[in-house]
DNA sequence: CACAGACTGGACCTACCGGTCCAAAAGGAG
DNA sequence: CTCCTTTTGGACCGGTAGGTCCAGTCTGTG
């Protein structure tokens, strides 16, 4: 048999459950140091339930991207309007804040499964993309709404800008996390808000 | 027996086998994704000559580490002088180019083994940190020769600048291996330039 | 209350992985 | 030539990983 949709209230609260354990543990240990065996112990469910609702790890796997992408944008409300210079002070702020609460360790949970998987599984990569995208769209759209406010220069380009910006915030997490120190995110986040600023109307 | 330095040419030619195909096959598949059995059979060599020259697998790994940053920083031979916006401007050319020429496969050596590594091996992190202190280090001195020949503004902070560059780069690399799109690292680097020019005296 | 379909538990299988061990070959020094 | 160290080949081992299978238990509906 293959994977099945959960039909029940049930059955839908156990795939939950696996997926929140394994989005989890991935996280903390990558897809490679992340067993089904230890997905299916803390998720407490047996062996049976696990390929009920996905077919193999790269199933799983999948799934856990998809609502790893759903966490990691959720984790910033500030995503809803970036159309003013302070909106984005106070987005680069909370980013900032939020590796200082874990320590800085983990990094960008995307960026991460991007570097595991990348290379190893396409489709894989092209759902992390498209995570990209949607972490990207959001300051876009706020440049753009800001070029029309007379905020932002009309020569500057808004989707370069939030490519740039997203980059900072990425190489500003791979530094944090390999260091060790937080503010390296700081760093980054400083130096991006201040080219954008340099585009001020 | 614990392990070996090689004693004999043949010795030290084997290792080297060993070392230059583990490094090959780990940037091409990660850690997890290479065994040492893969290893054996690319560097043309027994599972006894393996644990000869290397304690276990993590020591191993370390010794890859050390060869995948000299080989990084060795692809840059511009860091050797980063004294002029000219020889910055180059430097981050040739950085598209390679990716252009691997056609945004791999991202960046060092930072794919940081998000690997990181969080399960502390060694293997304070290396990596190492790494990447070594490849920062010639631009941050680059840009202090600049301020003490006036072109760059005083005010300006070079270990800021350099760390908030070697994050646009390892951003950038991110997003270009994730999208397969060098260009994400041309506009990273566009942004880190200007930024840094926005520094002018 | 029956029964079909959804769900669950866990034994079991095979492949592969890191790691051990040891005997044989190579090769330089006396 | 001899002897000792270095180097080499590969059989072997225990653990664990992903994946299969199926019998048993729920559960909502007619």
């Amino acid at each position: 048999m293959t994977v099945a949709e959960p039909r029940t209230e049930k059955g839908r609260a156990t795939r939950n459950r696996v997926l929140d354990a394994a989005t989890e543990l991935v996280f903390e240990h990558g897809v490679a140091g992340t067993s089904l065996d230890d997905v299916r112990a803390a998720a407490t469910v047996s062996k049976g339930q696990l390929y009920h609702y996905f077919a193999d790890k790269e199933d799983l796997v999948h799934a856990v991207i998809d609502r790893t992408v759903q966490q990691v944008l959720g984790a910033q409300p500030a995503l809803a309007d970036l159309s003013s210079w302070a909106a984005i002070a106070g987005w680069c702020d909370d980013l900032v804040q939020l590796q200082v609460d874990r320590h800085a360790i983990g990094g960008c949970p995307i960026g991460s499964l991007a570097g595991e998987l990348a290379e190893t599984d396409e489709k894989a990569r092209a759902e992390l993309a498209g995570g990209f995208d949607r972490w990207e769209a959001p300051l876009r759209e706020g440049l753009r709404q800001m070029q029309a406010d007379g905020k932002l220069r009309r020569g500057a380009d808004p989707t370069s800008l939030a490519t740039a910006t997203l980059a900072a915030i990425q190489g500003g997490l791979v530094l944090t996390q390999t260091r060790r120190d937080p503010q390296q995110l700081r760093i980054a986040l400083d130096a991006a808000y201040a080219y954008l600023r340099s585009f001020a109307a």
